[in-house]
RNA sequence: GGUGGGAUAUCCAAGUGGCUAAAGGAAGCAGACUGUAAAUCUGUCGAGUUUUACUCUUCAAGCGUUCGAAUCGCUUUCCCACCA
């Protein structure tokens, strides 16, 4: 079903889970465990495709809501597909806009998915009412009324032509009950299944598609999702939905969700990228993740660091007043444009300044960071040292 | 020299008798950010302390009216405009 695609695991740590491999695309190979960077609506925000590639970044994902409603899956097709509208010539790969309905419908993202408070927005909430068929929206953009479904989204997810496509779901809110949460789970069992359907339906086998797991924070969901997403044909696996409201949670969420995932399938952290937890991922068997966090910190003035050389902080914030005379690069270790060239002093001065270039090299750096930490985890993982 | 207008916290700027340590910006300081409606949002922002509370000193300066003044009156200083 996937005679493009193929994913082979080169090596299996004698500590943990965690294993290192290669996923092949008819794009290219992505090593695993690795990072996808998020370009949400067709580009990076702040670094071209081109720099990029010269992170060595090999893998990144646009959104199909995102695209749908702007400029549309005609105009991508147009341009000759996604990777050529992009500048892009590697992996990529494209969400089913199911967040969309988690992120829409609450206003504000980080809050409610982490439990940290019922979510009162400031922006209205554009999501009008989930349906058996699909979500259906109202535009942001422009207010028009939309509705995605299953059909829709892989349709169009087709026609954008991203290697790897995502199966369409409901990203399950944390401050819902059990019940709400079985029954959505339950709900994106059965998109997933129109999803593979509609895959199944225009495939021309460029592009293979991943299930999601969904089951919120409980355990027995979570193990029927797996296997429910296991024994049907996805090439790959993605866990997504609430992942709890602390570290702990998540650790066990992901934890017992991987118990029950099958073994040689390709599997996806949705939205997850601090430092900590893709180290905690990947000890569970996790293979690639994806996550904002990298980019939009650096466009807020986040640098990543190594959390041993910053008292276990991963970032630094450049600005902060005590970088105004410091001379020295983001990282003395690191070999991105930003560190070769540098210092945090002007970088600071930068975002002080609002020069839109200081988030730009930030974003060089943190990329290039991500990059480089998912290559040590890939020695450590070969070393058998986590 | 004359007439009018003005002087508010780091800066700009509301406020014309009590609800004013004083709106709003900006700057400053700090925090947050995890399948991007985010180059965004939040807190703080006179001083001090036993800091979810209390004390002290503030609206050019001084004197006064009043139970009470950034707000009203007089004088002084400095700015701006126009007229000589």
């Amino acid at each position: 079903m996937y005679p493009q695609f193929s994913f082979e695991i080169t090596h299996r740590s004698s500590k943990s889970k965690a294993r290192c491999g290669k996923l092949v695309t008819p794009h290219g190979v992505i090593s695993t465990p690795n990072f996808v960077f998020c370009g949400t609506k067709g580009a990076m925000k702040a670094i071209t495709a081109e720099q990029l590639e010269a992170t060595g970044a090999e893998i990144m994902l646009a959104n199909i809501y995102h695209l749908y409603l702007q400029p549309g899956p005609d105009v991508v097709a147009e341009n000759g597909g996604l990777h050529k509208m992009v500048g892009w010539n590697k992996p990529m790969l494209t969400d089913s806009g199911g967040f969309q309905i988690f992120s829409l419908g609450h206003g504000c993202v980080a809050d409610e998915i982490k439990g940290r408070r019922n979510f009162v927005g400031t922006k209205g909430k554009t999501l009008l009412e989930i349906s058996e068929e699909g979500a259906h929206f109202r535009s942001y953009i422009d207010g028009r009324t939309h509705c995605l479904s299953p059909e829709i989204s892989i349709q169009a997810q087709h026609k954008i032509g991203a290697d790897i496509i995502l199966a369409f779901d409901e990203c399950t809110p944390f401050h819902v009950d059990r019940n709400y949460t079985a029954h959505s789970m339950d709900r994106s069992h059965r998109w997933e299944m129109r999803s593979l359907g509609e895959f199944k339906r225009s495939n021309n086998n460029t592009q293979a598609i991943y299930g999601i797991i969904q089951g919120g924070i409980y355990g027995d969901l979570r193990r029927e999702s797996a296997e429910f997403v296991s024994t049907n044909a996805f090439f790959g696996q993605a866990i997504g939905g609430s992942l709890g409201g602390t570290k702990e949670q998540m650790n066990h969420v992901v934890a017992c969700t991987c118990e029950h995932i099958e073994n040689n399938r390709p599997t996806h952290l949705l939205g997850i990228g601090h430092m900590g937890d893709i180290l905690n991922g990947v000890k569970n068997g996790i293979d690639t993740f994806d996550c904002v966090h990298p980019t939009r910190l650096a466009r807020h003035g986040g640098a990543l660091v190594d959390p041993s050389t910053n008292d276990g902080h991963e970032s630094i914030n450049i600005n902060n007043a005590r970088f105004i005379h410091d001379t020295g690069p983001i990282s003395h270790t690191c070999t991105c444009y930003c560190c070769q060239k540098f210092s945090r002093s002007y970088i600071h001065h930068l975002f002080k300044a609002k020069e839109t270039i200081g988030g730009q090299l930030l974003t060089i750096h943190n990329v290039h960071f991500m990059v480089d930490f998912m290559k040590h985890i890939r020695e450590l993982i070969s070393a058998s040292e986590i």
